[in-house]
DNA sequence: GCCGTTTTCGGCCCGACTGTTTTCAGTCG
């Protein structure tokens, strides 16, 4: 059993546990188990069969859940889960995903009225049934309607680069506002998350009133959710929900770290503060009622002794026990990378020429770019064969004579066969500077099956990287099924690299799989996977994400110059 | 259910906003 999902059964035992009521710490530890399992680097699995560790060994994780995380390595299922659902269906765990549910109000529902699912609720709203109940009225019985509404709608996270886009553009208005003093975005989508489900702005202003009113103006918005003295909630036209919130100038720096998050990175942070016999909230650090810090977030941090952590560490994942130990990562920097180490052209289904790529690329700052053109196998873009990529190669080499400041490498992104093996033949693999290999079909083999593939197309030597390496081709397509630790072993073993793919939609290597890899000490490369020149900007994705991983520099492939790189992949000639 | 340089029991982050209340519970982040 995968770590995703151990941490999706204690997750769903902590929906069930809140809906009954029960100790409201209990459900914590049950949600803080599933999102530390599901953050770690490494399998459960592994550290259970290792007769040398112990499970208990993981913080948050106890004598009783380590013994339930072996039973559901066992035997696949836990026994206090079945008879959890058998208490209670699991249809009304959809009830708690309403907006304005919680579990109070709907196990009120399932104990008075008997409503399970989302229709029986819909239905007992507009009967008028739901606001005879005590604690309900007409207001939240609409409120309810309403939440139904949007939670069959989309209610979906987007992806960070959609986020980055309305964010933009609500800061672009935000700033015409002449009451705002300073003003950031904060949320997940400062954390750099891979998807955000709502944005957050914080404002300094004396005027709070006259900030939400010139928000309230802004064209994107379906609508004002509410708005208070300092909060105002409203509704994009495009679904999302977009919160604002206006701070005096001597907490912004204390609002800016709380309304960066995450709410876990929070609660630890003012655990921390506690012991000390500080508090902190959004307005700032106090002692007493006296307040010591709050203008920055460095400020905040320092009365911790902590260092301002970079938002994209911020998850309680390791960075509190790192910057104990004095060993928080120096994260890389876009600024670090030297090369672009997958891009398409025009010879196969790319929308720019090589040269076209080799300028935009070096107006980026980069000093190499690979041109890795997809091999014959995928016909349906006229992908390349040995004669035809030796033409390609040629022109490379032609074109190197003249380009001055860039180097374009000669590569390719090689099939891995339904069968197994490359789709092209080793002579050919030799000439080439980098060789990234994908599997593009016999996706939906077994996981044994897909694993063996790429651990064979590791032991090739002739291989540099493999890209798409946990099967995350589209978000919206399941992944297809590896052994992703095994993996990570023929790459060590074989001195290979992993590819993080910077395409906005195929982010394939996730910030745990990138943290994975360096646990495992498998470096990553980073590649845009661009088919247009825009597409190389999309290295700041794979970037943000490599950070989330806590990845420095030196974990980072194409952070070297293409001379070393080349000797650490073996390419000597 | 977890955790421990005061603790193996008694804590567990903190505040805004709304609706249904007559002082506060529920939800959210």
């Amino acid at each position: 059993m995968t770590n995703t999902e151990i941490a999706a059964v204690f997750d769903q035992i902590a929906d069930l546990l809140e809906f009954k009521d029960s100790n409201p710490f209990r459900v914590r530890a049950y949600r803080n188990a599933a999102r530390t399992i599901r953050d770690l680097p490494e399998s459960m699995a592994e550290i259970a069969a290792d007769p040398q560790r112990s499970l208990t060994e993981i913080s948050g994780i106890g004598k009783d859940l380590a013994a339930k995380v072996a039973t559901l390595i066992e035997s696949g299922s836990l026994p206090m889960l079945e008879e959890l659902l058998e208490e209670i269906p699991e249809s009304v765990l959809a009830i708690l995903r309403v907006p304005g549910l919680g579990p109070k109000r709907a196990a009120a529902l399932y104990n008075e009225l008997q409503i399970s699912t989302l229709d029986a609720l819909r239905e007992a709203c507009q009967a008028g049934r739901v606001r005879e109940l005590k604690g309900f009225g007409a207001k939240t019985e609409a409120a309810i309607l309403q939440g139904l509404e949007i939670a069959s709608q989309a209610g979906q996270r987007m992806l960070w680069y959609e986020a980055d886009q309305h964010a933009q553009l609500i800061l672009a208005h935000l700033r015409r506002c002449p009451a705002i003093e300073q003003l950031e975005a904060a949320g997940s989508y400062r954390r750099g998350r891979e998807t955000v489900g709502d944005l957050d702005f914080l404002a300094v202003a004396g005027d709070a009133a006259a900030v939400m009113d010139h928000f309230a103006r802004y064209d994107g918005l379906a609508g004002v959710l509410l708005r208070g003295e300092t909060k105002m909630s409203a509704r994009l036209a495009a679904g999302a929900q977009v919160d604002l919130r206006v701070v005096p100038a001597e907490s912004f720096g204390a609002a800016l770290q709380y309304f960066t998050g995450s709410q876990a990175h929070n609660i630890e942070l003012r655990r921390l503060a506690k012991d000390r016999g500080l508090k902190i909230n959004e307005y700032g650090v106090f002692r007493g009622k006296k307040s010591i810090a709050g203008r920055t977030e460095e400020e905040v941090y320092g009365t911790l002794d902590l260092p301002c952590f970079p938002p994209e560490l911020r998850e309680a994942r390791q960075e509190f026990e790192w910057a104990a130990a004095g060993e928080l990562p120096r994260l890389v920097e876009l600024g670090d990378v030297q090369g672009d180490l997958h891009v398409h052209s025009t010879w196969t289904d790319g929308l720019a020429t090589i040269e076209e790529v080799a300028a935009a690329a070096k107006a980026r700052g980069l000093k190499y770019v690979a041109i890795t053109d997809h091999s014959k196998r995928v016909a349906m873009v006229g992908g390349l064969d040995a004669k035809r990529l030796r033409q390609q190669w040629a022109e490379i080499d032609q074109l190197n004579k003249r380009l001055r400041g860039i180097k374009v490498l000669k590569g390719i992104e090689v099939d891995i066969l339904e069968q197994g093996g490359l789709d092209l033949e080793d002579d050919v693999l030799a000439e080439a500077d980098w060789v990234v290999a994908s599997v593009h079909y016999g996706q939906s083999q077994s996981q044994e099956r897909i694993t063996r593939r790429v651990v064979e197309a590791l032991e090739n030597p002739h291989v540099s990287a493999i890209a798409h390496p946990t099967g995350r081709m589209l978000m919206q397509r399941k992944p297809y099924e590896i052994d992703l630790e095994a993996v990570f072993r023929a790459a060590r073993e074989h001195g290979k690299m992993l590819e993080l793919n910077a395409h906005p939609i195929r982010l394939d290597l996730d910030d745990v799989a990138c943290a994975a890899a360096k646990h495992h000490g498998v470096p990553i490369v980073i590649g845009t996977d661009a088919h247009r020149i825009e597409g190389l900007e999309m290295m700041r994705l794979g970037v943000q994400q490599a950070r989330r991983g806590g990845l420095s520099r030196e974990d980072v492939g194409n952070t070297r110059p293409w001379g070393q790189l080349k000797k650490v992949i073996g390419k000597h000639g």
